[in-house]
DNA sequence: TTGCTTGCAAATGATTTGCACTGCT
DNA sequence: AGCAGTGCAAATCATTTGCAAGCAA
């Protein structure tokens, strides 16, 4: 095989600490979930990715995603969404449109993550919840439908 | 019909614009949902309710939730949470436990809330989207699966 | 060879829906 | 009478899984 870019040697090395091999499926699909620039659903990676069998892209995304590769993102919609998991990526959150379902990616400065961190860790601590980590969904209207 | 609380009007003043009643069988979902203190799944909902069909349960979940009285969870677990609308309670946020899918209610202060709507909404603007509200979960270990 | 992969077809399971009947108003 | 509500059984549909064949180490 010719170079790998040291993005496709960490993939390799998560998917290897699960006995897993980084198939052309596998590349094909994270290839796909790099290049998008927001959260996709399976239609869209099967439609963005050529032609995959569904039933190996949902497995494989399954495997990826125990691999620490990609993460799975479930909300009201009819489908699940998926994007590279934060250690490949960064810290971040999501922009949920009410009317089309779109989500797209939204950062906060490090001291307002920072200050949510502290305020979440000492409130579920009063009730005997260890937290270990956090999900924001901010609601509303693209600027597709905003019209 | 007997006295009816400050609560029973509210509701039913939420349906009778949907043209919906407020019939025994969703009171009975309503009262279960304002008993509970925290976000239950479906199948928790009827072992509390008593004995309501599944299918009828279901469906007047989804007729509650178009009329603003009940609020549905989506999270990876196999079950959808309900919860009374924040119309009805308080805007609040969720504790949810990685081990056993429990939920948990969690109130941020209102400064900190303030701050969030404030970024949100500015980071929002920048991508033309329209932030209309937001939802913040916080995964790790209820105290119970903590040990 | 051993064991991870794959594609297809079939299964799963939470949620939804069609329909005939009951009950408010 | 007229329409909303209910229960049952059957349907949906995203997602999962069994199995036989393919491929890499």
């Amino acid at each position: 095989m010719a170079a790998m870019t040291e993005f496709d040697r960490v993939v390799t090395d998560l998917l290897g600490q699960h006995d897993l091999r980084y198939t052309v499926g596998r590349r094909a699909l994270v290839k796909v979930l790099r290049v998008a620039d927001r959260p996709v659903t399976l239609p869209e990676l099967l439609g963005l990715a050529g032609d995959l069998p569904q039933s190996s892209a949902y497995r494989n995304l399954a495997l990826l995603e125990e691999a620490g590769v990609v993460r799975r993102l479930v909300h009201g919609g009819d489908h699940a969404h998926y994007e590279l998991a934060e250690s490949l990526t960064e810290h971040h959150h999501h922009l949920i449109c009410n009317h089309c379902g779109r989500v797209t990616d939204m950062t906060l400065s490090p001291a307002l993550e920072q200050t949510l961190d502290d305020s979440f860790g000492s409130i579920a601590e009063a009730s005997g919840f260890v937290a270990s980590s956090h999900v924001i969904d901010v609601y509303g209207l693209c600027s597709q439908c905003a019209n």
